[in-house]
DNA sequence: TTAAAATAATACCACACGGTATAAAATGAT
DNA sequence: ATCATTTTATACCGTGTGGTATTATTTTAA
């Protein structure tokens, strides 16, 4: 198995299952032997570092791709809240959300990404408030930056539901009742 | 030590801390054996069910006297926004949300606990809102299963935020925004 | 074909976990 | 004061953890 194939196994344990999946595990699951993976990534903090970088590459391209659609402002919303809501591939939450979660069992690394990558993806939601507003497409008197919080929020909300079983028919009325504040033109 | 005094150590070491303490540090900051906390508490699941217990009690009864006050509907859901987002007992979180959010590394007896305490809770909130309509203070066509969902999904995500170390006042900003779809006469 | 280099796997380390048997001490009754 | 009983604490067990030294195997080069 190439390192490239470890790190997926090591992005799906910890996605499905959380961080708490031992090197151990990984190792047998990928079929190699834990020296060799000691060699490929320096340790548990390496590894999970890259099977963070890994995820985060993946979804902040999916944001990017669907915030620089053709779409409108609700329907960037809306597409938002399928994708978190029902996409089969959210069915056992967010690495990222989960890792924020642990943060304080994961190695020293893993935890500066993790506040790098909170500060990216606030940072995208707010390009997409102010293009929005910039564009006239959302009114209202809500300042982006509030505005990413709260979907920041309310995503990582929806992700733990996603995670803890929820259906996802609830997760998206929930979702479309938190989100609806912010196409309200008060 | 009496086990009374035992079980508050437990409940704050796994409230502030997180399910994941271990027994031994339980018993030696408690001051007691390991045989004693067994002889009183059988095992770690009783031991989390025990600090469970205690702290769903503590919790259930708050949040009965805030919803048998004599405040308004308005006034009551404030109260619990600023119960949630600037209590200093909730710095560190909420026992239940990190409990629930752990539950698969919980004994059994933990975990059927953690379920039943969800329903009772659900249930309260949702006699909160149903009396409310009925007094006439909640109009809207908002049906009270859904808002007890809502209402109960966003106060864990207040949990979360302040166990994270979000500040209280930007928790309680997200959290007026949230809860203001349910004051919303639409 | 044989020797050298790099890769893999096995075995091990120290530690911490939940849980318990055993020995020590303190308490109670006679 | 002495003995019996109960509570306490120490020491231990098996297992799993992250991490590594050592051995075996395969690949490469001559």
């Amino acid at each position: 198995m190439s390192p490239e194939d470890v790190l997926q196994v090591a992005v799906t344990a910890y996605w499905h299952e959380g961080p708490e999946v031992s090197v151990n595990a990984i190792c047998q699951r990928a079929g190699i032997s834990k020296p060799s993976l000691y060699r490929d990534f320096g340790g548990e903090d390496g590894l999970t570092l890259a099977a963070l970088e890994s995820y985060a590459g993946m979804i902040q391209s999916q944001l990017q791709g669907l915030f620089s659609s053709e779409l409108s402002f609700a329907g960037k919303l809306e597409a938002l809240i399928a994708f978190t809501s029902e996409d089969p591939r959210n069915e056992h939450g967010c690495l990222f959300v989960k890792m924020r979660a642990a943060r304080l069992d994961l190695g020293p690394k893993t935890q500066a990404k993790v506040a790098e990558i909170e500060a990216a993806t606030l940072e995208i939601y707010t390009r997409f408030f102010r293009d929005s507003r910039e564009k006239g497409e959302w009114p209202g008197s809500i300042t982006p930056d509030f505005a990413a919080q709260y979907l920041h929020a309310q995503i990582g909300l929806a992700m733990s539901q996603r995670a803890l079983g929820t259906e996802p028919a609830v997760v998206r009325k929930l979702m479309e009742c938190a989100l609806s504040v912010l196409t309200l033109s008060s």
